[in-house]
RNA sequence: GCCGGCGUGGCGGAAUAGGUAGACGCCCGGGACUUAAAAUCCCGUGCGAGUCAAUCGCGUACCGGUUCAAGUCCGGUCGCCGGCACCA
């Protein structure tokens, strides 16, 4: 370890797909790259790894189609990938490259995966999940995106199945709060937040007539004395128990059976129109009214969210109110402030026709009623996330195997940790099959083993890890990824501690940001880790476009190689072009033409080095001002204007002449921008080193003052002209100045100067009348 | 519907804390070099008037406000992008 102070920059590692590398990658990697150059020139020891998240289905099906293995598959892309960026030059640390799918990677996401199941973080429960009926395999809320899987397109439809999950629910509480100790930019915060959908409320039950109770939750307790009818989602644990009081009951069963065909996106595709069906010969109670109340099962209702039933509030929810007027049911204004009549009222106002709590506001009517439920032994204060637990079983073959077995006697049971890794075994086919079974499912001799607890005869688990798996945890690999005897080395951890700076898409918010940082806090909980947060800093780049404005793809054919660019105009010109496409921050389409621009930047950069050097600086202010600004703009992903800047000086000495020291500096800051154009002059004009090698110039303020400045002369706020005032000048001498302007004094004619206001060494703004 | 972000020339985009709008680049027009073209270099380039000079209007989505001064702040309207969405 160096005894330098260190500098951990990230970017997220690729999926080596097989279209390689594409020019949406060059912007986040030439990013961090740049800035991984100028903190090495800073002197810190950096750390600036890639690695291949190479586990996933593109490569399976390719492998599929093209009847290869994917193992195979994936070297090749890799070494594809591999060569490509080696040709963008960027300074990754090449002898730290990790490989999700390597086993002795893959051993350690394995693990943790052992770690949390001991823990009781990982179980398995047969619940409906997302089915993609074209990956022919589960996804994760996440990765469901209007209704279709977020990877193929495909529909996505509801099935039963039993699941390994992660208990990521149990970290909500933390995901939120900790976002307020590290520096990430707002909208990935808010994304955040919003995604883990925190909720305050209450949880309360309704007594009914035929014995027991429904639970429910809301977040206007304040409204109870307006619950006018329950609804309960038909898949509610509660209706079996029911069944038997339900006159009705073909009526319901039929409603269930049809709710159970939708998808969860269906059902919220009819908006609208809400349906239905009364629970005929049920009445609950409402506790603060003690009136019965009907019970409804509705598909509005989510079983997933709360308690899975709801307590109607018509008067002051919208589903509620629609509903309520679709089946001719009571509204109870009980909060003033709206027009009942016509819409629900969800605003703030003061409660009424509710007993002890009439006449307060609605905050300190939802305290009352919390404390009045506690007392009587009703119900309690009750937060609640809408955020699910993570499905994590994959029914594929290119994923980590789950390490565990079924025994008869001992249930789940995981492998011995000294048994990892569990390899990944050798299949005939890996194509997916229709009935949801893993491929490995099919290798009768892999599934058939042993109990580890009591080595009677046991099943292993078939089902394979999500490809977030092994992204969760890369970045501590990176500290020490040839460790075999822990997933990173103590030593390591203690000095690279966490990462500094990761810049990546928008598009992982929710997925892999969110997962690894509750990965991340889990191994924090098992002593593995010293940090709270895997993260210290997260910003995010905006998209490249075609140059049609439209997303890039091979049937739109708007797709630019980032190789083609290369063999044109070199890996400098297309690093240095894509830092000046436009805000870092912002989507920005491709233009072939603007890259002209920066390659003929680089040419006059180089032209200038043919020309006589002169010996003493005469662009000082300038170099100076660019010196600050370059290092300032880096900082704050600012490339574009960072650019800008090098060319306005490079404008400023092509035009005044440049000295040998102007050179070195100017060549110094623009090598993280284009280390080989940088490097190729900065040999040539025999300066010693290399230009990378370098300290990071320091601007001088001394040597950016002018000795005079131009000031704005306004008249009532209207630019007229510009005078020329020494540096600092009295505010007196400034409007003096001004007044005695030739073309003020015309504009003054037969006018009196009221008032002045003066910015120093900037503008006079005259008021005359 | 809710939560973010944004709206500036022909185009991509600049304008630290309100203070000379349009930096830098692209495109385009003119010129030099060349037999010619490309490349390169020089000049011009927000819009509209103007004896094409001096100069004068108008301009940062739209309407209004605050201010000596508004692209920037405030209120409202319209439009675009991203996220979430029957979450009780």
């Amino acid at each position: 370890m160096s005894s330098k102070p260190k500098y951990y920059a990230l970017i997220e590692f690729p999926y080596p797909s097989g279209n390689g590398l594409h020019v949406g990658h060059t912007r986040p990697f030439t990013a961090m790259d740049i800035i991984a150059r100028k903190r090495r020139m800073e002197g810190y020891d950096v750390l600036f790894p890639i690695g291949w998240d190479a586990f996933g289905l593109p490569t399976e099906n390719y492998a599929i189609k093209n009847r290869v293995h994917p193992r195979d598959v994936t070297a090749d892309n890799i070494n594809h990938f591999r060569e490509q960026a080696k040709s963008l030059l960027y300074s990754f640390d090449w002898e730290r490259e990790v490989n999700t799918t390597d086993p002795s990677y893959y051993k350690w996401t394995q693990w943790i995966f052992v770690q949390m199941f001991k823990r009781g973080l990982a179980y398995k429960t047969k619940m409906p999940v997302n089915w993609c009926t074209g990956c022919k395999c589960v996804l994760a809320n996440e990765e469901v995106v209007d209704g279709v899987c977020e990877r193929c397109g495909s529909e996505v439809v509801r099935k039963e199945k039993s699941q390994w999950m992660l208990k990521i629910t149990e970290y909500a509480e933390r995901l939120i709060d900790d976002l307020d100790e590290v520096d990430y930019i707002e909208r990935v915060k808010t994304q955040q937040k919003n995604w883990i959908g925190k909720s305050y409320g209450a949880e309360l039950g309704f007594k009914l007539n035929v014995g027991g109770e429904i639970k429910v939750y809301t977040t206007r307790p304040d409204t109870l004395f307006g619950a006018t009818y329950m609804v309960v989602s038909p898949e509610h644990a509660v209706l079996e128990g029911l069944a038997p009081h339900i006159e009705n009951l073909d009526e319901v069963q039929a409603y269930q059976s049809e709710a159970a065909k939708k998808s969860d996106f269906e059902r919220g595709e009819l908006n609208k129109v809400k349906t239905g069906v009364e629970l005929k010969g049920i009445k609950a109670v409402n506790p603060v009214t003690n009136t019965e109340i009907p019970v409804f099962i509705a598909d509005y209702v989510l079983s997933t969210y709360g308690t899975g039933a709801i307590m109607a509030v018509p008067a002051h929810d919208e589903r509620d109110w629609e509903f309520a007027r679709k089946f001719g049911l009571p509204m109870t204004e009980v909060i003033s402030g709206g027009k009942i009549s016509e819409a629900a009222y969800t605003g703030d106002g003061i409660a009424v026709n509710s007993g002890f709590i009439n006449g307060m506001r609605v905050t300190e009517a939802k305290t009352k009623m919390i404390a009045w439920l506690t007392e009587n032994g009703i119900g309690e204060e009750k937060v609640n996330y809408k955020l699910r637990d993570w499905v994590f079983s994959r029914q594929r073959y290119w994923g980590e195997p789950i390490p565990i077995v079924y025994c008869e006697h001992c249930g789940y049971v995981p492998i011995d940790e000294s048994d990892l890794p569990l390899l990944l075994p050798e299949v005939e086919s890996y194509e997916p099959t229709d009935s949801g079974e893993s491929p490995l499912a099919s290798i009768t001799d892999w599934v058939n083993t042993t109990c580890p607890k009591c080595g009677a005869a046991a099943k292993r688990e078939t089902d394979t890890m999500p490809q977030w798996a092994g992204s969760s945890w890369y970045y501590l690999r990176y500290m020490s990824p040839d460790c075999d005897t822990a997933l990173v080395d103590p030593d390591a951890i203690r000095y690279w501690n966490q990462v500094d700076w990761y810049n990546g898409g928008m598009e992982h918010t929710t997925l892999h940001l969110l997962y690894s940082r509750f990965w991340h806090k889990f191994l924090y909980d098992i002593g593995i880790v010293p940090t709270k947060e895997p993260y210290a800093k997260r910003t995010s780049q905006g998209m490249i476009l075609g140059e049609d404005g439209q997303k890039m793809s091979k049937s739109r054919g708007n797709v630019v190689n980032p190789d083609d660019v290369i063999a044109e105009y070199g890996a400098d010109t297309l690093r240095l072009y894509i830092m000046f496409i436009g805000d870092f921050e912002q989507t920005a389409n491709w233009n072939s033409n603007a890259v002209k621009g920066c390659r003929r930047f680089l040419d006059r950069v180089v032209g200038l080095t043919n020309k006589p050097l002169i010996s003493n600086s005469v662009c000082e202010r300038t170099l100076h001002k660019t010196i600050k600004k370059v290092g300032d703009d880096i900082e704050q992903l600012k490339f574009n204007t960072a650019i800008a800047q090098m060319m306005t000086l490079l404008n400023e000495l092509s035009d005044k002449g440049a000295s040998l020291e102007d050179l070195r500096i100017l060549l110094t800051i623009l090598s993280p921008f284009a280390p080989q154009t940088a490097q190729e002059l900065w040999s040539k004009l025999g300066l010693p080193g290399a230009a990378a090698e370098q300290q990071w110039v320091e601007f001088d303020p001394a040597k950016m003052v002018e000795s005079e400045k131009t000031i704005a002369v306004q008249v009532g706020g209207k630019l007229k002209t510009t005078i020329t005032m020494p540096t600092d000048s009295d505010d007196e001498e400034v409007v003096a100045a001004a007044m005695r302007n030739e073309k003020i004094l015309k504009i003054a004619d037969g006018l009196t100067l009221v008032k002045s206001i003066v910015v120093k060494n900037k503008l006079v703004n005259l008021i005359m009348k």
